[in-house]
RNA sequence: GGCCCCGUGGUGUAGCCUGGCCUAACACGCCACCCUGUCAAGGUGGAGAUCGUCGGUUCAAAUCCGAUCGGGGUCGCCA
């Protein structure tokens, strides 16, 4: 018998029942639940689209159900009918069900409520079977059509997909602390960024983009902060400054947006979300001028704060919305001694960075700016801040060896959705969240 | 790392301060039965926890004390 795509396309999904009524189908997915009457029962079967209605009379078939925990995988054929009083308004009427898999025991909450009851430790020890849950599921499908989004808008500006390792051999960048590793007795490290790969790349590609993990070492234990996160990182050569930069950032998350409207509405239909709308230019505020407002406003005095700290940047969120009717805002000209040393400097204000921060909402959801290009500025800089330029022989080659004005930006994926559905923790929008304390499943 | 808080059936909680009536309660799940259309269905009954662990105080400990392990919050650190 020759290999064959059909088990896959011949598939019908709880979400076209509506294309069926009138033809027999074979439907196949989870025991989500099995509602038990005297005369009638109705079992509701879980796809990777939805659920549907079967209605069972036959007093033996709903006895076999009966006998089954929740979650075992069935198959189902049976009419489609359209009916009023039925969910979504069609169900299978006459069903002739199969056992494909036999759950072994009831889930450890039900998964068939509108959200799961318990505490999130234990929905995340739980994780292989709590991703079930529509709510959940619908987090990862929101954040599969982002990453769909934010690949689909680079490639129309041109730019190329690249993947930069994970293992490195030296520390790089700032002083973040990184995870060591046994690489066949050599010291090595798991990779804090992708960024000096993907500037390299910016000499081959001149624009390019990665998705890909990123580890942190950081012991900091807090709802916005993981120690693996998904980076949807960009990079590109010959901006005129960081505001060719944030004009692409802001059409990379318009696509972003754009692709969850349309690859998961039904999961924006199931959480009861609204997209944020993209302003066609987001507004912007100077790191000193955000400062200066929120001084005025709350009275904190903010003249030796090199950063934002959260509830500034909260500050600033409701400002953006309030002043601005918009949900994002960049932040501008950080000061350069809280800035890695690639840092473009802002040519009228050296103390500041030619970077910025785009706020989500009152987070931090990316960091961006133009790059140094000069192979002179790198050796410069990383000396005045009393490092070796040696160290960095290997990503100051392409400096050598000649490289244009670029920039780059970097977002945070499990932000952008925990954000977008006002997740209380970064990890109920991480499929499998590693913090300082969760090492699994 | 500092400070604060919490560990009670599969899940979520009550009880703890003011020790004994705790043979540990309630809701969901699970098991059995009932209910002509449910849709977080509803009803009746049942099983399931030596109250994180170890030690101490006491006639008596889920309850008080100590240690330990696990977890949470917050601040700090942190592209």
């Amino acid at each position: 018998m020759p290999s064959s795509l059909a088990p896959l396309t011949d598939r019908v999904w709880t979400d076209q029942l509506e294309r069926h009524v009138g033809e027999p189908v074979e439907l196949k997915g989870w025991l989500h639940r099995l509602r038990r009457l005297a005369e009638v029962s109705f079992l509701i079967l879980r796809d990777a689209r939805g659920t549907a209605q079967v209605v069972i009379h036959d007093a033996a078939l709903v006895e076999r159900i009966a006998a089954l925990q929740n979650e075992s995988v069935l198959s189902v054929r049976g009419g489609v009918v359209a009916e009023p009083q039925a969910p979504g308004g069609v169900e299978i009427h006459e069903p002739e069900i199969t056992v494909i898999s036999e759950a072994q025991e009831a889930p450890p909450f039900d998964l068939y409520r509108p959200v799961i009851r318990a505490q999130l430790p234990t929905i995340l020890d739980s994780a292989p079977v709590a991703l079930r849950h529509p709510r959940r599921r619908a987090y990862f499908a929101m954040q599969a059509a982002s990453m769909a989004g934010f690949r689909q808008t680079l490639r129309q500006l041109r730019f190329t997909e690249i993947q930069t390792p994970k293992i490195v051999g030296s520390a790089t960048e700032s002083g973040a602390n990184v995870f060591a590793l046994d690489y066949f007795g050599r010291p090595a490290y798991l990779a804090q960024s992708p960024q000096f790969y993907k500037q390299v790349m910016v000499g081959v590609f001149e624009r390019v983009y990665e998705v890909g993990p990123v580890f942190r070492a950081e012991p900091h234990d807090t709802a916005r902060h993981i120690n693996e996160y998904v980076s949807l990182d960009a990079e590109m050569g010959f901006i005129e400054n960081e505001r060719t930069v944030m004009a692409v950032l802001t059409e990379v998350i318009r696509g972003m947006a754009a692709a969850i409207g349309e690859e998961a509405a039904s999961a924006l239909a199931l959480l009861g979300i609204t997209l944020p709308e993209v302003p066609g230019v987001i507004p912007d505020v100077h790191f000193l001028d955000a400062q200066a407002m929120i001084t005025a406003a709350t009275g904190e005095d903010l003249s030796h704060e090199p950063d934002l700290s959260p509830a500034n940047e909260r500050w600033l969120g409701e400002w953006a919305r309030r002043e601005h009717g918009s949900d994002f805002v960049f932040v501008r000209g950080f000061p350069m001694s809280k800035r890695p040393f690639y840092t473009a400097r802002d040519p009228e204000r050296p103390d500041f960075a030619a970077g910025f921060d785009l706020l989500f909402r009152g987070m931090e959801l990316v960091t961006g700016g133009q790059r140094l290009h000069r192979y002179q500025d790198y050796v410069d800089e990383i000396t005045r801040r009393g490092d070796d330029p040696a160290n960095y022989a290997d990503y100051l080659m392409a400096f050598r060896h000649g490289m244009p004005p670029h920039g780059g930006f970097a977002i945070g994926l499990e932000r952008w959705i925990g954000q977008l559905v006002d997740a209380a923790n970064i990890r109920e929008t991480t499929l499998f969240p590693r913090d300082i304390n969760r090492l699994s499943p």
